[in-house]
DNA sequence: TAAACTGTATTAATTTAATAGTACAGTAAG
DNA sequence: CTTACTGTACTATTAAATTAATACAGTTTA
């Protein structure tokens, strides 16, 4: 299930594009299924509906999503081919962000993996399908 | 060297914050030390005074800065004791979030070290449990 | 005193994300 | 055909970050 924090810096329709990202990439949303649709996620989320026609948008112009106008809007077939190429670059740009920050607070590469470990070992929330 | 990225949605003020918080916790700012002048820096990060000044206001409410009217700002006495409590509870949260993130998509706790040491560009040895 | 710095304050304009409301066109089922 | 869905398009508006241009007050130095 799709969730967005209103009170982040980062846009919603942003949030949204990498939230279906994630579920490409899981496996979750597989070729030619069904997104949400727009009114339907606008109402669930509480948000305006131009703000996931925008997501939806930008998400088919980098070719992870297609649209059947008056029908809906599925998953590309080259989705995961698409997501495979973006995942890494996504996550290391993740990786090395934290890293930077943690040496730009003046630890060294001992400290970053402890923390590192301690943070990996605390059970964060737990997802269930469906949630 | 304070730097910003216009491109990124956290507003400059905010990154600016956060810049001087890092040099104040390493210690390249210490008690009573001046911060660049409003204009001055202003004018090195191609940005407008007043983003400058909202920076400097929020965190002398913060309390990590003092302001002499007419001379400048300077790094206040409690600032270390400060950043002592605020640094853990960023960097946990910024590892907290890759972490969740390359949860989500779809990698499991092994692999998500794996990316991590490969970042990191250091040998980790991986300690399991009762190992 | 005068000049050149400091921070502060204020008002206006611009940009962008987001909301709100409406209308239009394609699809499917009654 | 009618109804109820789909996505699309457009205009207007709000809110926030940012820019811009002043003006004012305190400090320092020549």
């Amino acid at each position: 299930m799709i969730k967005v924090d209103t009170s982040s810096f980062v846009p919603i329709y942003e949030q949204i594009k990498k939230e279906f990202k994630k579920e490409i990439f899981r496996g979750d949303l597989k070729p030619n299924d069904p997104l949400p649709s727009i009114r339907d996620l606008a109402t669930e989320l509480l948000i305006n509906p131009n703000t996931v026609a925008r997501a939806y948008r930008e998400l088919e112009m980098q070719g992870f999503i297609y649209t059947k106008k008056g029908k809906g809007c599925y998953v590309s077939d080259d989705s995961t081919q698409l997501m495979t190429e973006e995942r890494k670059s996504i996550l290391i740009q993740s990786f090395d962000e934290v890293i930077e920050e943690a040496k730009k607070y003046g630890l060294d590469r001992e400290e970053i993996e402890k923390i590192f470990e301690e943070r990996l070992n605390v059970p964060l929330k737990i997802m269930k399908k469906g949630e």
